[in-house]
DNA sequence: GCCGTTTTCGGCCCGACTGTTTTCAGTCG
């Protein structure tokens, strides 16, 4: 069983006993051990197999039980017998905006609602706003929560959800007051998708602050408001996506920009550090306690209680607790906060260094550019090497080649390397994988390419193993250079095919073949966890566009993101090596 | 339920906002 299965697992049991109402610390002891468990780039199984899984932080003796139990079995017997108390369906309706664990518990004990649609149904007929502790006012958020739920379970792109933002950010900029205005939370730490945007502006002085809300929820896209106080204000804009504003002064706001960029896990783990400093952290700084524990517990209430000595910058915050800065796409709790306390935080790859793209389309198959304005388009963003690398004949809806026309190309491909100086062009193709493992095109075919991609376009249902097992065979085809989009996601639209990543990655390792981070903002595959796998084996990655134009070439800049999210360095990355250095990679097999 | 360079018992991250309350619980991030 996969560790994502075992931390959903955790999280089900988690909530379902949260709204039976057990005790809170026992419910965050499960969710520390959900973080541990989904912040895991090994296996569990093989944390098992050393009988260390009580080693891991969070992780003691009852709940590293229940992890055996799901990795021997694919049971948790503790969770069958709670369902047979508490329906798991409750857990959905805890995912509804307002209701959390109690309110859903007193709909069920009281109404017996369990699902959404019983919830729609009880609200319609006046059944909800009866009971004590909710109104008027309850009963039209959760209807307009149902309704939220049933449109929009999907989060944003980020390349989508800063289009809706743009104008956002233009109108409230407009305001004097206005210092700076940053956008902090999932965007800044540069995931693929986010949930809602979060904004924070600096405001000098408290003058103005009424001013900065009133533009901030008074924007002509903002479609309804759901909270709007003095430091902080929450809209959604027409187009679903959801915003928060918060208010800062200037002593602050690197405290405010680090907490609210998150993540969660990260900064509870960052309180626990400053705790154990005798320190306190929030949004308005870092804090010195004082007086532990003598109070009467007025002072641990004021926000603003002790000596602050940091907050203006984010630098400051991490100074404070002896830590140098960690960049946002670390934030994640993934070990960045130990790997910076050691001094050992990755120098993350940048797109500069990026010295090729080894994945692109033309007019040969399903690209609407030529070789030779891809190669023109490559050449002017300073590449020193690309490979053209159309669909095999097997993806006949994107007119993929045959031997026959493949090499026709090579010819227009020889007519490219004479008209466009400056840049190497390697012959290539996307060679599919068959369902039974073989490749698309004969081997003396293949042989003359200069670079071979193989993928996966067909048989996506086929289970895990027989999946497996299939890629494993092509990996092990002495021809094959790189494995692309290795898990064929396509972000809310399509979910991974069933596949052994751990096995993949193995065998990638063990047959000198590189795997692709493909940064098509759909794909964005493999994801950060994988990437981060792929470096602590030492396979080799390979950033690169899928372009099917030449103005897709710049996929890369959205791109990147995912491989800093997946701590790869420079050396992790194959096509940051200079042209040699590429050349002496795809000559590996040889001498 | 987990954890320990002050603790094997007594703690466990922090604050804003809303709605339904007559002083605060619930939810969220």
């Amino acid at each position: 069983m996969e560790n994502i299965e075992i931390a959903r697992r955790l999280e089900e049991l988690a909530d379902l006993l949260e709204i039976q109402g057990a005790n809170p610390f026992r419910i965050r002891a499960y969710r520390n051990a959900i973080r541990t468990v989904s912040g895991l780039t090994r296996p569990l199984s093989e944390v098992a197999a050393e009988d260390a899984l009580t080693d891991l932080p969070g992780i003691g003796k009852d709940i590293g039980g229940y992890i055996g139990e799901l990795l021997d079995t694919g049971k948790l017997s503790i969770l069958d017998e709670v369902t047979a108390e508490v329906p798991r369906e409750l857990a959905t309706l805890t995912r509804l905006d307002g209701v959390g664990p109690k309110k859903a518990r007193k709909l069920w004990k009281e109404l017996d609602v369990t699902t959404p649609d019983e919830l729609e149904a009880a609200a319609k007929e006046g059944r909800v706003a009866a009971l004590s502790g909710f109104g008027q006012k309850s009963v039209e958020k959760i209807l307009r929560a149902i309704e939220d739920f049933r449109k929009h379970q999907g989060r944003f792109l980020r390349a989508e959800a800063v289009q809706y933002l743009r104008p956002l950010l233009v109108h409230v900029e407009g305001v004097e007051a206005i210092r700076r205005l940053e956008v902090a939370g999932s965007y800044r730490r540069g995931k693929e998708t986010v949930g809602d945007i979060d904004l924070l502006a600096l405001v000098e002085g408290d003058d103005d602050r009424a001013g900065v809300m009133e533009a901030f929820t008074t924007f002509p896209g903002v479609d309804r408001i759901e909270m709007s106080g003095e430091t902080r204000g929450s809209v959604v804009l027409t187009s679903g996506l959801p915003v928060d504003l918060r208010i800062l002064g200037p002593e602050s706001y690197g405290a405010a920009l680090h907490y609210f960029t998150g993540s969660k896990e990260h900064n509870v783990e960052i309180r626990k550090r400053a705790q154990k400093r005798g320190l306190r952290v929030s949004e308005y700084g870092v804090f010195e306690e004082e007086g532990k524990g003598g109070d009467d517990g007025d002072a641990n209430s004021d926000p603003h209680a002790g000596r602050r000595i940091a907050g203006a910058t984010e630098e400051e915050v991490f100074g404070a607790l002896d830590l140098p800065f960690i960049p946002p796409v670390l934030r994640e709790n993934r070990g960045e906060i130990q790997a910076a306390d050691q001094g050992a935080l990755p120098k993350l790859v940048e797109a500069d260094q990026l010295r090729g793209d080894l994945h692109m389309h033309t007019t040969w198959s399903d690209g609407r550019d030529s070789v030779r304005a891809m190669a023109e388009a490559c050449r002017d963003r300073g590449y020193a090497y690309m490979a053209i690398t159309d669909h095999s004949q097997a993806v006949t809806v994107a007119r993929g080649l045959t031997p026959e026309r493949l090499r026709e190309q090579w010819v227009e491909i020889d007519e490219a390397r004479d008209q466009v100086e400056g840049i190497q062009i390697l012959r290539g193709c996307e060679v599919d994988i068959l369902k039974d493992g073989s490749l698309d095109l004969p081997d003396d075919v293949l042989a003359e390419l200069d670079i071979v991609l193989v993928a996966v376009h067909s048989h996506f249902d086929l289970d895990q193993a027989t999946q497996t097992e299939r890629i494993l065979t092509a990996l092990r085809h002495p021809l094959v250079d790189i494995l692309v989009h290795p898990t064929g996601r396509l972000i809310n639209r399509r979910e991974p095919y069933a596949l052994d990543m751990e096995a993949v990655l193995q065998a990638a390792l063990e047959h000198d073949v590189a795997v692709e981070l493909n940064t098509n903002p759909r794909r964005l595959d493999l994801h950060d966890r994988h990437l981060f796998r792929a470096r602590e084996l030492g396979v080799p990655v390979v950033i690169s566009t899928d372009a099917h134009r030449t103005a897709q070439l710049a996929y890369v800049d959205e791109g990147i993101h995912q491989a800093r999210r997946g701590w790869l360095e420079a050396g992790d990355v194959l096509n940051t090596r200079d042209r040699d250095g590429m050349q002496a990679w795809l000559k590996r097999r040889e001498g």
